[in-house]
DNA sequence: CTGGATCCATGATGATACTG
DNA sequence: CAGTATCATCATGGATCCAG
């Protein structure tokens, strides 16, 4: 009877673990913080998860004051969200983020799943470590079927957002499917826009603004020269 | 045959997690981050963790290139130590410890046990993020039998490490046992040393200092009014 | 004594199928 | 769409034992 999964200790890192520490956890944080989600959005987006682990995670987090649950009479949908205390993760997400970019070795599978949100939240926090001055570059990603995010520049900060319906034009706009978005974006350079299926617009000078900050998101391994070229 | 713990994404996060987000795993970090370690050293700091699931840990952490193992022969220590990418974690842990003091409201309950080094970490960590200024405060905490610390002070900056043995004289010097610091150290204000057998040398504009200083470290849950004056 | 290894019990998670 | 139900497997805890 005693399922104690509490470490014990007095240590407020122990007691963060016993919140956030299960399989799966933290990947629901991350997806929800672009924004919230559905049930089923979130099954998309963490492929592998079981249904009934994902209700666990949503329901513990949920008890622990991470999220919060939109019930509406009458509707089918339940929107998942992050409460202030869940967005305050952010930070500490996007250090064992950038962890995983400068330590874990591994690159992508050829048939690992993988959602845009992902690549560009990588994006985002990769130009910003490397304090890419992106001027007031806003650039606008579309992945039809998938979503519509917004990529903003303030000088060396950048954000990521999704884009909101009635917004207007960005500097850039890249349209892309997700099958051919990733690799774009993961390959080194010189990257091609047209001949990876990936269509961008805007001035040229924005284009070519965009293109030189992503030069710094070299997914391939530290320490690898470059092969390809 | 198939133990397949991995994620299957292609999200640095996920790769992250695959490598950090085992039970009591980020906890070793946590315990090395000040220093080499042996085996029963971290055990002591760990209580509740099997020998079993220790040595597990361990040598994943040695595989995914977080941890090291010092074995010399004819010894029969044996040191465990972080890599330079185990090192890196810090800002991540740093992240997750300031969450829970905000957002976690468990106070320690009576009988948990408690090691000084984590409740040093959070006294820096919130030193930190509530950019108290220290001014050049040097202060030895000393704890028999158990450890000897510094927690340095350059304005803003709050840095914990190990004392070393044969170190110059701090401006402030606290020597308790282990039973007596964490009360002191947990408990709001006024903070009476000597009732709490606690003792405090140096000067006393040192002292007046750091008295001071650590009354931002209100361990109470935010949003508390001070019921025990 | 340190640094583990062994054996068993159990809870957490995965696979698959099904339902209001 | 948003879960539940059932069964199988694996990771972890508890206790004990062992080698240098």
């Amino acid at each position: 009877m005693d399922s104690d999964r509490s470490y014990g200790h007095f240590c407020m890192l122990a007691k963060t673990l016993e919140r956030l520490g299960d399989r799966w956890a933290l990947l629901v944080v991350r997806d929800l913080l672009l924004g919230p989600k559905r049930f089923t959005d979130l099954m998309d987006r963490m492929s592998g998860i079981t249904p009934r682990t994902l209700t666990r995670r949503l329901r513990e987090l949920e008890a622990d004051g991470v999220v919060e649950v939109d019930r509406e009479a009458g509707r089918r949908e339940v929107w998942y969200r992050l409460t202030p205390a869940g967005h305050q993760l952010q930070s500490a997400l996007g250090e064992l983020l950038l962890w995983g970019l400068r330590n874990v070795p591994e690159r992508p599978g050829p048939d690992e799943p993988v959602h845009p949100e992902h690549i560009l939240r990588a994006l985002q926090l990769q130009l910003e470590s490397e304090h890419v001055n992106g001027g007031s570059l806003d650039t606008a990603v579309h992945v039809p079927g998938t979503g519509d995010y917004r990529l903003v520049a303030d000088g060396p900060q950048w954000d990521l957002r999704a884009e909101d319906p009635n917004e207007g034009p960005a500097d850039v706009t890249i349209t892309a499917t997700r099958s051919a978005l990733v690799p774009f974006l993961t390959t080194s350079s010189p990257r091609v826009p047209a001949a990876a299926g990936v269509e961008i617009d805007g001035k040229a000078s924005a284009i070519r603004a965009f293109l030189n900050a992503i030069e710094a998101f070299p997914l391939a391994p530290a320490g690898h020269s470059e092969q390809g070229l």
